[in-house]
DNA sequence: ACTCAGGTATTAC
DNA sequence: GTAATACCTGAG
Protein backbone atom coordinates (compact mmCIF):
# COMPACT_ATOMS: atom_id res chain seq x y z
CA UNK A 1 0.00 0.00 0.00
CA UNK A 2 1.52 3.31 -0.99
CA UNK A 3 0.51 6.74 0.60
CA UNK A 4 -2.50 8.68 -1.05
CA UNK A 5 -3.86 12.18 -0.47
CA UNK A 6 -7.58 13.02 -0.43
CA UNK A 7 -8.64 16.83 0.00
CA UNK A 8 -11.45 18.88 0.40
CA UNK A 9 -11.65 22.09 -0.15
CA UNK A 10 -13.81 24.99 1.64
CA UNK A 11 -15.69 22.30 4.39
CA UNK A 12 -19.00 23.29 6.09
CA UNK A 13 -19.57 21.56 9.23
CA UNK A 14 -16.24 20.09 9.28
CA UNK A 15 -13.73 20.82 12.41
CA UNK A 16 -11.05 18.11 13.45
CA UNK A 17 -11.33 19.06 17.00
CA UNK A 18 -15.19 19.20 17.10
CA UNK A 19 -15.21 15.63 15.50
CA UNK A 20 -12.58 13.46 17.62
CA UNK A 21 -12.88 15.36 20.84
CA UNK A 22 -16.89 15.09 21.10
CA UNK A 23 -16.58 11.51 22.39
CA UNK A 24 -17.77 9.39 19.46
CA UNK A 25 -14.24 7.39 18.74
CA UNK A 26 -10.77 6.77 20.78
CA UNK A 27 -8.07 6.63 18.09
CA UNK A 28 -7.47 9.72 17.07
CA UNK A 29 -4.56 11.93 18.66
CA UNK A 30 -3.79 15.40 18.07
CA UNK A 31 -0.50 16.29 16.51
CA UNK A 32 1.29 19.55 18.37
CA UNK A 33 -0.19 21.87 15.49
CA UNK A 34 -3.08 20.58 15.66
CA UNK A 35 -3.72 18.21 12.88
CA UNK A 36 -5.05 14.45 13.67
CA UNK A 37 -3.96 11.47 13.28
CA UNK A 38 -5.38 7.88 13.34
CA UNK A 39 -6.67 4.45 12.26
CA UNK A 40 -9.30 2.50 11.75
CA UNK A 41 -10.19 -0.74 9.28
CA UNK A 42 -6.60 -0.78 7.77
CA UNK A 43 -5.94 2.50 7.09
CA UNK A 44 -3.93 4.75 8.57
CA UNK A 45 -4.41 8.45 8.14
CA UNK A 46 -3.17 12.01 8.84
CA UNK A 47 -5.63 14.70 8.69
CA UNK A 48 -5.23 18.63 8.67
CA UNK A 49 -6.56 21.79 8.25
CA UNK A 50 -5.09 24.54 6.27
CA UNK A 51 -6.38 27.75 5.47
CA UNK A 52 -10.29 26.36 3.76
CA UNK A 53 -8.75 23.20 3.08
CA UNK A 54 -9.04 19.63 4.85
CA UNK A 55 -5.83 17.38 3.53
CA UNK A 56 -6.12 13.58 4.01
CA UNK A 57 -2.79 12.28 3.83
CA UNK A 58 -2.35 8.17 5.00
CA UNK A 59 -2.10 4.83 3.50
CA UNK A 60 -5.75 3.24 2.50
CA UNK A 61 -7.42 0.00 1.61
CA UNK A 62 -9.27 1.32 -0.94
CA UNK A 63 -8.94 4.32 -2.81
CA UNK A 64 -8.81 7.32 -0.12
CA UNK A 65 -11.35 9.23 -1.49
CA UNK A 66 -13.92 6.37 -0.99
CA UNK A 67 -12.56 5.34 2.66
CA UNK A 68 -12.76 9.28 3.71
CA UNK A 69 -15.82 9.63 2.59
CA UNK A 70 -17.72 7.23 3.92
CA UNK A 71 -15.62 7.36 7.22
CA UNK A 72 -16.45 10.98 7.42
CA UNK A 73 -19.70 10.71 6.82
CA UNK A 74 -19.60 13.53 3.87
CA UNK A 75 -22.07 12.51 1.96
CA UNK A 76 -24.80 13.84 4.65
CA UNK A 77 -26.04 17.58 4.57
CA UNK A 78 -24.85 18.54 8.34
CA UNK A 79 -25.82 22.23 7.67
CA UNK A 80 -29.39 21.25 6.85
CA UNK A 81 -29.78 19.27 9.99
CA UNK A 82 -28.13 21.82 12.22
CA UNK A 83 -30.55 24.61 10.59
CA UNK A 84 -33.51 22.39 11.57
CA UNK A 85 -32.54 21.62 14.89
CA UNK A 86 -31.40 25.20 15.63
CA UNK A 87 -34.97 25.78 14.86
CA UNK A 88 -35.87 24.11 18.20
CA UNK A 89 -35.10 26.43 20.83
CA UNK A 90 -31.99 28.47 22.02
CA UNK A 91 -30.60 25.96 24.28
CA UNK A 92 -29.69 24.10 21.13
CA UNK A 93 -29.04 26.73 19.22
CA UNK A 94 -26.25 27.87 21.32
CA UNK A 95 -24.72 24.20 21.83
CA UNK A 96 -24.70 23.65 17.87
CA UNK A 97 -22.82 27.13 17.45
CA UNK A 98 -20.28 25.64 19.98
CA UNK A 99 -20.03 22.00 17.79
CA UNK A 100 -20.34 23.19 14.56
CA UNK A 101 -18.21 21.38 13.12
CA UNK A 102 -19.04 18.15 14.41
CA UNK A 103 -19.62 15.09 12.35
CA UNK A 104 -21.23 11.61 13.62
CA UNK A 105 -18.28 8.79 12.24
CA UNK A 106 -19.47 5.90 10.06
CA UNK A 107 -17.19 3.72 12.56
CA UNK A 108 -16.98 -0.32 12.36
CA UNK A 109 -19.57 -2.05 14.13
CA UNK A 110 -17.19 -4.30 15.57
CA UNK A 111 -14.67 -2.17 17.13
CA UNK A 112 -17.78 0.48 18.22
CA UNK A 113 -18.99 -2.33 20.32
CA UNK A 114 -16.24 -3.53 22.00
CA UNK A 115 -15.00 0.08 22.32
CA UNK A 116 -17.93 1.16 24.15
CA UNK A 117 -18.11 -2.49 26.24
CA UNK A 118 -14.86 -0.83 27.96
CA UNK A 119 -16.23 2.52 28.26
CA UNK A 120 -18.33 1.70 30.65
CA UNK A 121 -17.97 3.19 34.27
CA UNK A 122 -14.54 4.47 32.97
CA UNK A 123 -12.39 7.44 31.63
CA UNK A 124 -11.85 8.47 27.99
CA UNK A 125 -7.66 8.40 28.83
CA UNK A 126 -8.04 4.59 30.31
CA UNK A 127 -10.42 3.87 27.72
CA UNK A 128 -7.96 4.86 24.83
CA UNK A 129 -4.95 3.27 26.42
CA UNK A 130 -6.57 -0.21 27.15
CA UNK A 131 -7.74 -0.21 23.48
CA UNK A 132 -4.61 1.18 22.21
CA UNK A 133 -2.90 -1.85 24.22
CA UNK A 134 -5.56 -4.58 23.02
CA UNK A 135 -4.85 -3.28 19.47
CA UNK A 136 -1.26 -3.49 19.97
CA UNK A 137 -1.33 -7.19 21.17
CA UNK A 138 -3.65 -8.86 18.75
CA UNK A 139 -4.14 -6.18 16.14
CA UNK A 140 -2.02 -6.29 12.83
CA UNK A 141 0.99 -4.08 12.39
CA UNK A 142 1.31 -0.77 9.91
CA UNK A 143 4.32 1.32 9.35
CA UNK A 144 3.74 4.85 8.36
CA UNK A 145 6.22 7.51 7.83
CA UNK A 146 8.61 5.39 10.56
CA UNK A 147 5.94 5.06 12.84
CA UNK A 148 4.16 1.85 13.65
CA UNK A 149 0.04 1.85 13.87
CA UNK A 150 -1.96 -1.24 14.92
CA UNK A 151 -5.20 -2.17 13.93
CA UNK A 152 -8.52 -2.73 16.08
CA UNK A 153 -8.34 -6.79 16.42
CA UNK A 154 -10.71 -9.10 14.38
CA UNK A 155 -13.10 -11.05 16.38
CA UNK A 156 -11.02 -13.72 14.96
CA UNK A 157 -8.09 -12.25 16.23
CA UNK A 158 -9.00 -12.25 19.67
CA UNK A 159 -10.10 -15.97 19.25
CA UNK A 160 -8.17 -17.69 21.71
CA UNK A 161 -7.55 -14.66 24.11
CA UNK A 162 -8.65 -15.40 28.00
CA UNK A 163 -9.82 -13.48 30.72
CA UNK A 164 -6.75 -13.62 32.73
CA UNK A 165 -4.54 -11.96 29.57
CA UNK A 166 -7.70 -9.62 29.42
CA UNK A 167 -7.29 -8.50 33.03
CA UNK A 168 -3.54 -8.08 32.47
CA UNK A 169 -3.84 -5.61 29.88
CA UNK A 170 -6.08 -3.30 32.59
CA UNK A 171 -9.96 -4.24 31.33
CA UNK A 172 -10.81 -4.95 34.81
CA UNK A 173 -13.80 -6.08 35.19
CA UNK A 174 -14.54 -5.90 31.70
CA UNK A 175 -12.33 -8.30 30.57
CA UNK A 176 -15.06 -10.96 31.29
CA UNK A 177 -17.73 -8.80 28.92
CA UNK A 178 -15.01 -8.63 25.86
CA UNK A 179 -14.56 -12.42 26.35
CA UNK A 180 -18.16 -13.56 26.53
CA UNK A 181 -19.09 -11.08 23.48
CA UNK A 182 -16.20 -12.13 21.37
CA UNK A 183 -17.37 -15.33 22.05
CA UNK A 184 -21.15 -14.81 21.28
CA UNK A 185 -20.06 -13.20 17.87
CA UNK A 186 -18.01 -15.49 16.69
CA UNK A 187 -20.35 -18.34 17.16
CA UNK A 188 -23.02 -15.96 15.41
CA UNK A 189 -25.30 -15.63 18.20
CA UNK A 190 -25.70 -12.41 17.01
CA UNK A 191 -25.15 -11.57 13.01
CA UNK A 192 -23.73 -8.21 12.61
CA UNK A 193 -24.08 -8.08 9.09
CA UNK A 194 -27.54 -8.83 9.53
CA UNK A 195 -27.56 -5.81 11.72
CA UNK A 196 -26.52 -3.19 9.40
CA UNK A 197 -29.15 -4.37 7.00
CA UNK A 198 -31.67 -4.61 9.60
CA UNK A 199 -33.99 -1.26 9.10
CA UNK A 200 -35.70 -2.16 12.35
CA UNK A 201 -33.45 -0.52 15.15
CA UNK A 202 -35.74 -1.83 18.13
CA UNK A 203 -35.20 -4.92 17.17
CA UNK A 204 -31.17 -4.35 16.79
CA UNK A 205 -31.06 -2.59 19.82
CA UNK A 206 -32.29 -5.84 21.31
CA UNK A 207 -29.81 -8.01 19.35
CA UNK A 208 -27.12 -5.38 21.08
CA UNK A 209 -28.33 -5.96 24.50
CA UNK A 210 -28.17 -9.71 24.09
CA UNK A 211 -24.03 -9.16 24.28
CA UNK A 212 -22.22 -9.46 27.67
CA UNK A 213 -21.40 -5.94 28.86
CA UNK A 214 -24.02 -4.04 27.04
CA UNK A 215 -26.85 -2.00 28.26
CA UNK A 216 -29.00 0.35 26.92
CA UNK A 217 -26.43 3.30 27.16
CA UNK A 218 -23.65 1.39 25.51
CA UNK A 219 -26.60 0.19 22.91
CA UNK A 220 -27.34 3.25 21.84
CA UNK A 221 -23.69 4.73 21.36
CA UNK A 222 -23.40 1.67 19.14
CA UNK A 223 -25.95 2.66 17.39
CA UNK A 224 -25.07 6.10 16.87
CA UNK A 225 -21.71 6.03 16.46
CA UNK A 226 -21.40 2.64 14.62
CA UNK A 227 -22.07 1.83 10.74
CA UNK A 228 -25.26 1.40 11.84
CA UNK A 229 -26.22 5.01 11.89
CA UNK A 230 -28.96 5.09 13.85
CA UNK A 231 -29.56 9.06 14.31
CA UNK A 232 -32.76 8.75 16.01
CA UNK A 233 -31.03 7.00 18.99
CA UNK A 234 -30.63 9.30 22.00
CA UNK A 235 -28.06 8.06 24.78
CA UNK A 236 -28.57 8.77 28.11
CA UNK A 237 -25.05 9.10 30.06
CA UNK A 238 -24.16 11.47 32.67
CA UNK A 239 -23.37 14.06 31.26
CA UNK A 240 -26.91 14.35 28.88
CA UNK A 241 -29.05 13.82 32.32
CA UNK A 242 -27.00 17.19 33.48
CA UNK A 243 -27.97 18.63 30.55
CA UNK A 244 -31.25 17.61 30.64
CA UNK A 245 -32.15 18.87 33.76
CA UNK A 246 -30.45 21.83 33.45
CA UNK A 247 -31.48 23.25 30.41
CA UNK A 248 -35.48 21.38 29.93
CA UNK A 249 -36.30 21.12 33.57
CA UNK A 250 -37.01 23.65 36.21
CA UNK A 251 -35.46 22.90 39.39
CA UNK A 252 -37.41 24.42 42.14
CA UNK A 253 -36.69 20.94 44.30
CA UNK A 254 -34.03 18.92 43.91
CA UNK A 255 -35.86 16.46 42.10
CA UNK A 256 -34.34 15.25 39.03
CA UNK A 257 -36.11 14.11 35.32
CA UNK A 258 -36.00 10.21 35.06
CA UNK A 259 -34.22 8.25 32.68
CA UNK A 260 -37.94 7.70 31.11
CA UNK A 261 -38.81 11.23 30.94
CA UNK A 262 -35.87 11.93 29.59
CA UNK A 263 -36.67 9.45 26.64
CA UNK A 264 -39.42 10.84 26.12
CA UNK A 265 -38.93 14.31 26.15
CA UNK A 266 -36.13 13.57 23.50
CA UNK A 267 -38.40 11.86 21.37
CA UNK A 268 -41.04 14.66 21.52
CA UNK A 269 -38.41 17.42 20.90
CA UNK A 270 -36.03 15.77 18.95
CA UNK A 271 -37.38 12.92 16.95
CA UNK A 272 -35.59 11.00 14.40
CA UNK A 273 -33.01 13.84 14.95
CA UNK A 274 -32.22 12.83 18.31
CA UNK A 275 -28.83 11.48 18.60
CA UNK A 276 -27.36 14.36 16.94
CA UNK A 277 -29.25 16.85 19.31
CA UNK A 278 -27.66 14.55 21.81
CA UNK A 279 -24.19 14.95 20.54
CA UNK A 280 -24.52 18.96 20.46
CA UNK A 281 -25.30 19.00 24.04
CA UNK A 282 -23.46 16.29 25.36
CA UNK A 283 -20.07 17.98 23.87
CA UNK A 284 -21.48 21.73 24.82
CA UNK A 285 -21.88 20.95 28.19
CA UNK A 286 -19.01 18.88 28.99
CA UNK A 287 -16.50 21.20 27.09
CA UNK A 288 -18.09 24.58 27.44
C1' DA B 1 -5.96 7.50 51.58
C1' DC B 2 -9.86 8.37 48.92
C1' DT B 3 -12.93 9.77 45.23
C1' DC B 4 -14.36 9.47 40.64
C1' DA B 5 -15.18 8.06 35.72
C1' DG B 6 -19.31 7.46 28.67
C1' DG B 7 -22.63 1.64 33.16
C1' DT B 8 -23.77 -3.16 33.65
C1' DA B 9 -25.01 -7.30 36.09
C1' DT B 10 -26.66 -9.11 40.12
C1' DT B 11 -29.41 -9.28 44.03
C1' DA B 12 -33.10 -7.77 46.89
C1' DC B 13 -37.59 -5.64 47.82
C1' DG C 1 -40.71 -3.67 37.25
C1' DT C 2 -37.63 -0.46 40.21
C1' DA C 3 -33.91 0.37 43.68
C1' DA C 4 -29.33 -0.50 45.93
C1' DT C 5 -24.61 -2.46 45.42
C1' DA C 6 -20.28 -4.25 43.76
C1' DC C 7 -17.00 -3.84 40.32
C1' DC C 8 -10.93 -3.14 37.99
C1' DT C 9 -7.89 0.59 37.56
C1' DG C 10 -5.25 4.69 37.74
C1' DA C 11 -5.30 9.69 37.76
C1' DG C 12 -5.95 13.74 40.66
Amino acid sequence: MKEQTYQITNPKSFELKDIFECGQCFRWNPEKDGSYTGIWKNNVVHVQKENNNIIFQGITENEIKQEIENYFDLNRDYEQIKKQLASIDNHLKTSIQYGKGIRILNQDLWETILSFIISANNNIPRIKGIIERLSQNYGKEIRWRGKSYYTFPTPEELKDVTVEEYRKLGLGFRDIRVYETTKMILEKQVDLEQMKSNPNTLEVRNQLLTLSGVGPKVADCILLFSDLKRLEVFPIDVWVRRVMNDLYFQKEDETKLSKKQIETLAQEKFGNLAGLAQQYLFYWRREA
